[in-house]
DNA sequence: CGCCAGGGTCTCG
DNA sequence: CGAGACCATGGC
């Protein structure tokens, strides 16, 4: 049961975005330059296509769910949100492509931004040999590109933000890896300085792009189900008040309780609106 | 058509 | 620190 993974749950829930579901179950995607096919078999990682170690990193097999699980808050919304998403791992992105995406999600629905990054990848991002694959453009490339030409990817007034935190990362006055080093608080901080990166993109590119379990991204459905379940008073509480205030309170796995939290309310509604 | 979407930034009190 | 305006674009 150790590295049970739902892939269904994990590459649907809106921390990654350019994964591909296939007629017969499988899934396609790219991570850096490499093409990866993997599926499910008896609730455990199956790699048809790519380096199973590699890939094993990637889907976080050694992140042991029971113990995380086990961190858990035990209040029914919690315990809902789990038996739905039950399986559910947090992946390891390449930071700059976690970064980069999440600045263009601002304001937009999950399955905008899976179009707006296909955009870039297509039109920025170099072949991926043998597939129909391209990969996520690097900082580099998205530093010299005009802003029109990433409104041409549908950012709109995303663009300039992308653009300038590319060229930062370009220039090499910003080092996405060396700031591996830094504890929560001074890696939180730094990315805060980038344009386009406020509190809740920095959590996603720690949760995401820098395996931080317990960055709290605080997005509107997450606000919406924090002052419904796990806030008791009149004030309506602003996001950071939110994060502050349960990021200890969910333990050094926040995170995961948040994406699971997100994901199960997230498909609810869809439900719901079917 | 109006509303909302995995927000950030600037301004003003 | 908190509240509001503004920013583009697409789905429903």
């Amino acid at each position: 049961m150790k590295k049970m993974i739902d892939l269904q749950a994990t590459l649907a829930c809106g921390q990654v975005f350019h994964w591909t579901d296939r007629v017969d179950g499988s899934w396609e995607g790219v991570v850096d330059d490499r093409l990866a096919v993997v599926r499910e078999g008896g609730g455990r990682l199956v790699v048809v296509e790519g380096d199973a170690e590699f890939l094993g990193d990637y889907f976080a097999l050694d992140d042991d769910l029971d113990e995380i699980y086990g961190g858990f808050p035990g209040d029914p919304t919690m315990l809902a949100a789990l038996d739905f998403c039950r399986g559910l791992r947090i992946i390891r992105q390449p930071t700059w492509e976690c970064l980069a995406t999440f600045i263009t999600s601002s304001m937009k629905q999950v399955a905008h931004i899976r179009q707006m990054s296909f955009a870039l990848r297509a039109r920025f991002g170099l072949a991926v040999r043998g597939t129909e694959w391209r990969t996520y453009p690097t900082a580099g490339s998205l530093a010299a590109a005009s802003e029109d030409e990433l409104r041409a990817c549908g950012l709109g007034y995303r663009a300039k933000n992308l653009r300038a935190t590319a060229q930062r990362v370009a220039s090499g006055e910003v080092d996405l890896e060396a700031w591996r080093d830094l504890d929560d608080t001074a890696l939180r901080e730094a990315l805060c300085t980038l344009p386009g990166v406020g509190r809740k993109v920095a959590n996603c590119a720690m949760l995401f792009g820098y395996g931080r379990l317990g960055a709290f991204p605080v997005d509107t459905w997450i606000a919406r189900i924090m002052r419904k379940n796990y806030w008791r008073g009149r004030a309506k509480p602003t996001p950071l008040a939110l994060e502050r205030r349960l990021a200890k309170r969910f333990g050094p796995h926040a995170g995961y309780a948040q994406q699971y939290l997100f994901h199960h309310a997230r498909m609810a509604q869809r439900r719901a609106a079917a």
